[in-house]
DNA sequence: TTAGCTGCAAAAGCTTTGCTCTGTT
DNA sequence: AACAGAGCAAAGCTTTTGCAGCTAA
């Protein structure tokens, strides 16, 4: 895996903001560093990157998976229905496993908040 | 809103199935009844049945919406990654809005838990 | 009769892929 | 010099839309 400018950028870029970025809005977000950038670039890289476990992609309900920075610690996310941004929200309600009928294995749990942010709240 | 057999039949078909089916599941099942309905009137008539609240649409983490009947009771869902069956949840866990940071406003939750159905587990 | 609805086909939006050229190593 | 990777354009999918004919009321 070579050191290219559009992967550094594409790193950078889910480094600097602190919330889960679509492809889209990473695109433009890297632009300013690499001008030109493609998106299909960015589409193989976060899949690459993905795989490789640098990044973790985002899946949110009703809408384009996001992506950030991989290693942070296990956490769920709040999308703000005015500003359309995606949010890390800290902490896990636990006791997931208490809902599902007999025989059925859990393995994975997603938990997504929506309403809206502070900033929307207080404009 | 007219009375046709399409819609009976879509209508039919989410009654029957007791789990969230998606626009292709549903034109496969509904085409026993109405043979050679068409993804598109699927499409539309789910749209408005949405919107009329005959039917829910039920946003699953990165994957196509699903939809149900509308009227049951709050509840959540279940993914199976084997047979790629949603399933309903009967209850939920409350205390959602306590993760959520100073000056969010929590409006909705999703919950999506995912692994094996009994089935799949059993087999 | 007539306005809503269906089917078909084309369009639209997002994501992936083929191909050629570039740039890292 | 090799070959991973970038850009571009085309292809694939899912969902939406335009249109002409059909049909419930």
């Amino acid at each position: 895996m070579r050191k290219t400018r559009q992967r550094e950028a594409i790193l950078a870029v889910l480094s600097g903001e602190r919330r889960p970025l679509t492809p889209t809005e990473i695109v433009g977000l890297a632009d300013q560093a690499v001008p030109g950038i493609n998106l299909a670039t960015v589409y193989r890289n976060l899949k690459l990157l993905a795989e490789t476990g640098q990044v973790i992609s985002v899946e949110c309900f009703g809408q384009t998976a996001r992506y950030e920075v991989a290693g942070l610690d296990h956490h769920h996310h709040f999308l703000c229905e005015d500003c359309d941004r995606l949010f890390d929200l800290p902490g896990c309600v636990e006791d997931f496993e208490s809902i599902a009928p007999r025989g059925f294995e859990v393995r994975r749990h997603h938990v997504q908040l929506a309403g809206r942010c502070d900033e929307c709240a207080a404009g």
